[in-house]
DNA sequence: AATGAATGAGACTTCATTCAT
DNA sequence: CATGAATGAAGTCTCATTCAT
């Protein structure tokens, strides 16, 4: 079947899907995933339990299909004007500045599906490997792009290592106080967004710029 | 005493409580907590499972105690030789490349431990925050220590902003590998350890030396 | 029409009907009815399981339909060539091997139809009922008639009561190993053919043949 | 464990499974097996659904238990006064009256257990292969028994083949009347108890002393 | 006190049957 | 009508936790 032209089946079909999905993103921004069970679930999506095993293989099956929701959010919002940075003429500092107050932004929006998703892929199978890996590599090419943009500041030397450590930095550091942040103390990092968000680009920055 | 733990007067309980840790620990270098059940907890301590019940509250009881055996390995291990850094004599980047090498070398000794803690002490209750406060006050005293022994090559201004930053970029950095990355991409950090080590120090290093 | 079944006006419909039944058959030497669900006989057949219920009233709604298909060919087979058995200047023990021995056949060609409505036609409804005393008393007849061709050799007295224990003897004796003979020991009855119905005629022999 | 002196621990497992045997041969009086949910059987027993499990393997797993507990009250009553025929002086003829009276009895009595049995142990596995096995030859060996009582009226040449089709025989036959009887029309064998066992006396009897 | 047994809860699964398009 | 989707019901199974001895 040609896509776009759903029968009305698939059509009800999706929307059972997306009805669940929905029911579960507005529990995980109550609860954590392990303590909402199935029938909860399909309570809050107003479908049966059963129904949940059609289209998801088990509870954990929720997981990857969250991770794909998350996926394309952070494409919609990525093609949005409010992702656009306009990086020129900017400083490299100041293009880090925007870049992570934006990864920011986008880690504290998304931090219910995200937190699900790093607890519960965990040590689980590779359920959402592939995906992962893709969404790795995306975030490295974004990386690699601003790196090259400013080839005079940054003085170190292997762009690929350097790329690798700042998309891991990045990721692991704006993630671990985004998810979970409210609840745990990490390190009293209780500062404003401005401040945490400044002092993250500037770590950024200081390793940029200085040579190894 | 722990939250979750029971008290234990006796030798023989004490012994019990200690099998059954053991036991633990055991099995966690294998699978994640989630997925022991005290029954097999029980069993390899050579208990019954409703023994569990007499020294620990519930099974998420095991976490504060696992945490307490973790603060009490630290200490310990702070104490030993090896983990008697020597300055003297080094620069700012020497140093902190020790300090990250060591605490990588912690990391990774205690990792099964850590992540169980990491994984089910979130969401969950403030089972462990007290004891967390303690741990993170005595890291950011460390820091503070290292920072104020050189004075003129940090460019920092608010001492006690950078300290925790600081501590943690260098305790979520070196989690994030450590607990997961065997079994997760993690932007590919695929490097050997002394490389890893070298580019987190130098992040810090850049931070550091760069003003504001 | 069967109970269970609904009217089939349509050429249509009773082409589906004919495709699910067949479908039942297949399966049916090879599974257990309670271990053929719906949707595998409408697979089978080429239609959707909920086809099933516009010409059944349910799972066990084939039940009397198959009892229909069973009367259907005995009755087909009952008028064929090699159903004629000429008793022709047969002695009665002659007679009876022949009997049990055509009654044999019948019973192991149809065996998995059969199989299906003894297990599944108990207890529950008198489903069959009605057909089931038509084919009795079919049976009946010819056993009174077979009776009767050999009347000084028969020793038994009340005609009635003899041609039904015989009736019942020859169809549970003949039922009970085709029908689970393969996977059961019955008493070790693994003779070879000609052996057990020989047998079984001698036994209806010899009640005939003696006094009461 | 010694035998005899069981545990308190022991004791009660054994209580509750006796229990669950218990409120399922009450159902089984009303209810046909495959229309009795486990729930059903714990409410009845008065324990919770999961000790089920802890006791039998799957709701199938009753079977081979009744299968158990229909042996040990045949044992219980092969022993009693009242199974004891003497045969002391009778003739053959009036030898299988007795038998067949007997085991009819036994039929009525257990009939809602070897219903059970009958139609849940058919083609499912070889779940009570093994002590249907073991049944048989114990019913073969009275057979045999019976059968050299008489060893001048008997005219059947081959012994172990004359002893399984009895044995057989009486088993099939008694069957499907004691545990179809009532719902089935079975032939209309509507006799009174005596003439229906009486007949099939007579029928053994026939075969018995025609010679082949 | 220690423990085997019991249990409530809930995930998971299948299936006959009904619904809605 | 035919059908994919949905569903209620029940079996299966596991597990943390409590009970009774």
């Amino acid at each position: 079947m040609s896509q776009g032209a759903k029968s009305t089946h698939q059509k009800r079909s999706r929307q059972t899907r997306d009805k669940l999905l929905n029911a579960l993103e507005l529990l995980l921004r109550e609860q954590d995933f392990a303590d909402i069970n199935v029938t909860a679930i399909a309570a809050k999506a107003g479908v049966s339990a059963a129904s949940i095993y059609r289209r998801f293989d088990s509870k954990k099956g929720f997981i990857p299909v969250l991770f794909d929701l998350y996926l394309k959010r952070l494409e919609e919002w990525g093609a949005s004007t409010e992702a656009q940075i306009n990086l020129e003429g900017c400083s490299l500092r100041e293009s880090l500045k925007q870049v992570v107050h934006t990864g920011w932004q986008q880690v504290q929006s998304q931090a219910h599906i995200m937190r699900a998703i790093h607890l519960h892929s965990r040590g689980h199978l590779g359920l959402v490997a592939s995906k992962m890996n893709a969404f790795e590599e995306a975030t490295l090419g974004g990386i690699r792009a601003l790196i090259d943009l400013y080839p005079s500041e940054i003085k170190r030397t292997n762009t690929d290592k350097t790329a690798r450590m700042l998309a891991y930095y990045l990721n692991t550091i704006l993630m671990e106080k985004g998810l979970f942040g409210e609840q745990g103390a990490v390190f009293g990092i209780a500062f404003s967004d401005e401040e945490f968000t400044g002092e993250v680009a500037d770590f950024a920055y200081g390793y940029l710029t200085t040579a190894p």
